[in-house]
Formats: structure tokens, C-alpha cells, sequence
DNA sequence: CTGAAAGCGCTTACAG
DNA sequence: CTGAAAGCGCTTACAG
């Protein structure tokens, strides 16, 4: 018995067993290769051991790590957390730990991805940044560590790495046909983040949709934000000041959407009656506001679950020719109070 | 030069510098010890080569991890995103990485404390979640690696473990006394979970403070909840039954008092002047309510960076005999829309 | 200031 | 099925 602090290597346990270290090795890793009074040996060894196997050694002999890196724009953005649910969730299961790096940080050293693997930190890296920079993804590939990279939510152009993302083209569609359907004849939007991929994407294809179904869509209802509630807000001002308005806005966020809608309420204005609101995300707030938020639900935890496997797919079958991914995960509009009732028809 | 996806090793580095891999060990680690001339050759070594060390090896070799974990209930809460983000703050700045795991995920196999270090997972452990397993928590004290796991907002009775976490009890008569301001007679409380620790502190430090300032605090004005936003509509539904009614309540989160706003609301009931009501956390969107919500203000970074700085410092010297560690960090009212005015004295 | 050598604790061909 | 031995890539006493 060693004492409480000492922990056992597996020397220990191959003396306590009567077995060589191999033997060891083999009963914990891989018990069909020993035999059964080997395995019984083993296992009653490590019990009165307390042994446990070093995650430094294993790595450094298997050269693994065992660990997957998610780099996230802002660890604080609640929006993130649900996608690292998930990414933990089926991670966790595979025997798999999750390390996670804030991309904004300024004192964190900036983060060269393809280094991740040659510096032996993760096995593979989930990207939540859209804004990482071309060179250090340039470089993965360089390296060959292509198929041990994926990002989720957002993707980028011209570097074929495999996106997991929600259907923004048809969310967009979605808002501009449920606001069609409530009789809307002029119809504005709140951008995301300029330079932001996703932005162009549910602007475009909401405006395009909407005009397609006969709505006006002006220019100057084409409002700036950056996903964030102050800028939902400004939102409002530039709208109160306008003569004419559109009578229904698609927000690209839920946050916009919400500090939008403080805006208009503080002015006095109804919701839906005079301006109707069609959130993106369905964040745990929308359904508990006053009025509630449509929405178009993105499923966050389930994009985080199908990168994190896609992900240990390729960790675990590198070499295998991975055609270019891109799944696209299904969206739905959640019709709240904030566009009203269907009119009868 | 080697191939590309050929890492460098230290002896790749050595023979490139012409020195061993002693000097090459010591050049990066420790400047000062070798010659400039031996510096210059190994720095320029390791720009043509490229190296970068293993960290497996170096893991085995010094018998750490450079790595902290921080255990939380539930990954998917964003308020425990700012937490992580002060915590990442600090530890990415002194070289170390986050792990990341999530207590309340079933899948996940359960998290001994004490098997971290056995295992060499990480350095220290940050615990997020009140309801870690009492036997978990003992058994760090039994292996002697108390110093290396820290609460943070959250505590623990009888286990002397060092804790960082908001002024509970302060923020609770904040509470009181601001109602009191506001000129109510009649105050209730939104609780906390069952058998979280926080709850009974928030709520039995704001019952003395109410009711020594004169007001009443009826029983049946102590409504349960679990911090989420369904408990918080739900006690809307029992207060909106009530013949007498509190004028004042105080929910022990932003999320209850959110999910509370909304049940009155939807009554027609008017906020701040038929029932005025306080939060606690400030969250986001807390500003961005209609009425928007006073509340009690957490510095969720700050706990997050204090908790990571009290950590690492114990880390670094886990010999040096720590005073039994309690961080208090202080909370503020932030007056809004919620509770109206104060009344012109 | 420098290098040769040991060793951290595992896993896995290799030989039997 | 099993064991002896090599080796993953570092760091650090030790000796000079």
C-alpha cells in the first residue's frame, strides 16, 4: 500500500498482479488480448492500488492528446455556450476533454491554428470565429492537419474546410414569408455584423424573398448592428426618425431584435400593431418577453453535437479522403406575439 | 529542412544550432543561463526548423499539465459564460489552457475531483457547481491537493475548500432597503433551488432586512424557484391568485424575475406601480426590458479572474500554508424602470 | 556555461 | 498469451 499521496504508476500495479507492465497495459486497454486470469489480476491490483494512468505519458507515447480545442470569439456571449453544450455533450462521451480559447482575448496569445497540432495540444479544433485570420487557417492545410479542423456556425469562403451551420438562406426566406403572410407590405431588416459572413447571407436572401413576394424593401430600412442589443436599440432611433416606415422588421439576432423592441416600446409604439418583429437564434428570453419574440430557431446544441462528431470522425480516420463537408442544420420559425396573429383568411 | 508536416524536435534543433539539447532546453526556457552566442544559434535554429515544444513531453517530463479545469453545472446557462470568460482572461495570460466539462451532463462519466490530479488532467480545478458530490470533494482533502481547487460563486458548508463568490447577503439588503426606499409596506421573495446554498442566505438575509425596516413578509410571499425563467412565470401565477399581494418583490435571479415580469404583464398588471420588482445578476438584457430591471449587479469576470488568480498563486507555491480563503466580492443595486422612481422625500 | 545521461510513465512492435 | 525492451520528446541534476 502506497501512501495516499504517492500515486501509482503502472509498475506499481504490475508487482501488486504478479505481471509485467505490458500485461497491464494490455488488461486495461485492450482486455481480450489477455487472459482471463491475467485481466482478474490486473483489475484487482488496480483496485488496491487506486491506479490511474498518467494522460501525459499515454499522450506522449501515443501521440494523442485526447482533447479537442473549440476557439470562440467571446467566452461571454451567451450565444456560444449552447454550441459548447453540444460539442461537450458528444466529446465528453468519446472520452474526449474540451479546451477552449477566447479568439477576442487580447492577452491571450493569438492563436496560429495549425500550432494547436504541432504544439500537441489538441487532437482537433472546432472554429466559432468567422473572423480568424486567412493565413492561420492557410496554414492547417499546409500542414496537412486539414481534416483535423471544422467550423461550426460560421464558415469561410475560399478555405474548404467543413462548416456545420444553420440554413440562414432559408431562415431569411422563412421571415420574409411569415411577415408576407401577415399582410406586410413594406418590410425593413437589421444586419449583422458588417464583414461578418453570415450577414450578406440573411440580408440578401430576406430582401430578395421579400421582393419576390411583392413587399417594398427600402434601402434606408436596411439598418447596421452587430448582433448585439445596444445596436438593436440604435436601431429604433434611426426608425422613429424615419416618415415612412416599414411596418415589419427580421432582425439577425434575437438581441437585436429585443433591444429593437425596447426602443419602440419606450416610444410607445405597439408590437405587433404598429411594427412587427421576426427575431434569429430563439434565445431562452424570446418566448418570455412582452410581447414574445418570433423567431427563426437555430439549434445550437445541435450544430455543436455534429461538429464534435464530425470532428472525432476525422480524428479518428485522418487519412481517410473526407469529401468537402458542409451540413446545413435544419431551421423553424417559432411564430410569437411579436408578428400577431395570422390574419383569417 | 524537413518536410512540412514533419515536426521538429528538440534534437532537430540541437544539431541545427550545433549545441545539445540541454542548451537548446535552456535557451528557451531560461535565456539567462546560456551564452549569447549559444542563444543566437538556437534562436536561429528554431526559425529554420520551426520548432515549437511537445507539450506531452514536457507534461510527463515536469509533471504538470498547464492546464486548469473549471467544473460547471451546466454548460448551456450563459451565467456561467462570463464566469469562464474571467477565468480564461487570467489563466491564458500566465500560459495556462481551459478545460471545460460539464457536471450536470449525463453522459459524461462522473468527475471525481481528487482523479484530476491522479490522472494528470490539470493543475487545478475551479468548481463552479454547488452540488458536487460531497465524497468528491473529501477526497481531494485525502490526497492532499486542497490546495488546488477553488469555488467560485458558488460554496460549500464543512468543506474548508477556498470559495470567490458575490456578497450574497449584502445584495440581499440592498434589495430590502431599496424597496423600503421605495415606500412599500408588503415585499416577497423568488428563491433560489432547493438546496442550493445560495438560496437560503439571499433569501433569509433579505426576510430579516425587510422586516426590520417594518415591512411585511408574508409566508406565502416566499415563493420556490430554480433560478430559470419558467419558475419565475409560474410564481407570477401564484402571486396573481392571491387576494393580498406583495407590492414588492425581490427574485433571487435576473431569469425568475424575467419569466415573473412576463406573467404580470400578460395579466395587465403595471410594473413598477402595482407590483415593483428586483433582480439579482444583471444580466444583458436586464437593461434592455420594458420596464427594465433593477436588479443586483454580480461582477461575474472579476469572480471568474479572481478565482483564476487565487488558483494559479496556489499552484505555483502548493506548499505555502493558505489562510482558509474566502473572497467576498461586492455587489451593487442598479435603480431601474422595475422599481420606479424613488419617492420625492 | 555546457553536454552526456537519466528518467518522467506509458504503449507496442518484437520475439517467444 | 506474455514479457523484455525500446522509445515517445522533453528537462534537469550532475559533472566538468
Amino acid at each position: 500500500m502506497k501512501s495516499p499521496n504517492q500515486r501509482a504508476r503502472i509498475l506499481d500495479v504490475a508487482r501488486a498482479a504478479g505481471v509485467s507492465t505490458a500485461s497491464v497495459s494490455r488488461a486495461l486497454s485492450n482486455p481480450s488480448q489477455v487472459s482471463d486470469e491475467t485481466r482478474e489480476a490486473v483489475l484487482q491490483a488496480v483496485e488496491q492500488t487506486g491506479y490511474r494512468a498518467n494522460r501525459a505519458a499515454r499522450n506522449l507515447r501515443t501521440q494523442k492528446t485526447g482533447a479537442i480545442l473549440a476557439l470562440i470569439p467571446n467566452l461571454s456571449n451567451p450565444f456560444f455556450s449552447q454550441v459548447i453544450s453540444g460539442i461537450e455533450q458528444v466529446a465528453s462521451q468519446a472520452g474526449y476533454s474540451i479546451l477552449v480559447a477566447d479568439t477576442e482575448n487580447q492577452s491571450t496569445p493569438k492563436i496560429h491554428v495549425a500550432d494547436v497540432f504541432t504544439d500537441g495540444i489538441a487532437d482537433g479544433v472546432i472554429i466559432l470565429d468567422g473572423f480568424m485570420e486567412p493565413e492561420s487557417i492557410e496554414s492547417v492545410r499546409a500542414t496537412g492537419s486539414e481534416n483535423l479542423v471544422v467550423y461550426a456556425c460560421e464558415w469561410a469562403e475560399s478555405v474548404g474546410l467543413p462548416s456545420i451551420r444553420s440554413d440562414n438562406a432559408e431562415g431569411a426566406r422563412l421571415a420574409a414569408r411569415h411577415l408576407a403572410e401577415c399582410g406586410h407590405k413594406r418590410v425593413g431588416h437589421i444586419c449583422g455584423p458588417k464583414d461578418n459572413i453570415l450577414t450578406p447571407t440573411r440580408r440578401d436572401e430576406f430582401v430578395k424573398e421579400a421582393r419576390a413576394l411583392g413587399m417594398e424593401v427600402r434601402d434606408e430600412w436596411i439598418l447596421p448592428g452587430d448582433f448585439r442589443l445596444a445596436s438593436g436599440a440604435a436601431a429604433a432611433e434611426t426608425i422613429l426618425a424615419m416618415d415612412q416606415r416599414p411596418t415589419g422588421i427580421f432582425s439577425a439576432s434575437d438581441m437585436m431584435a429585443l433591444g429593437f423592441m425596447k426602443g419602440l416600446l419606450a416610444a410607445g409604439i405597439k408590437i405587433p400593431e404598429e411594427i412587427a418583429l421576426i427575431g434569429f437564434d430563439d434565445v431562452a428570453i424570446a418566448a418570455y418577453m412582452h410581447p414574445s419574440l418570433t423567431t427563426i430557431r437555430q439549434n445550437r446544441v445541435e450544430i455543436g453535437r455534429i461538429a464534435a462528431k464530425a470532428l472525432l470522425e476525422r480524428i479518428q480516420n485522418p487519412n481517410k479522403d473526407w469529401e468537402h463537408f458542409q451540413h446545413i442544420v435544419p431551421v423553424e420559425l417559432v411564430g410569437r406575439e411579436s408578428t400577431g396573429p395570422l390574419p383569417q383568411k
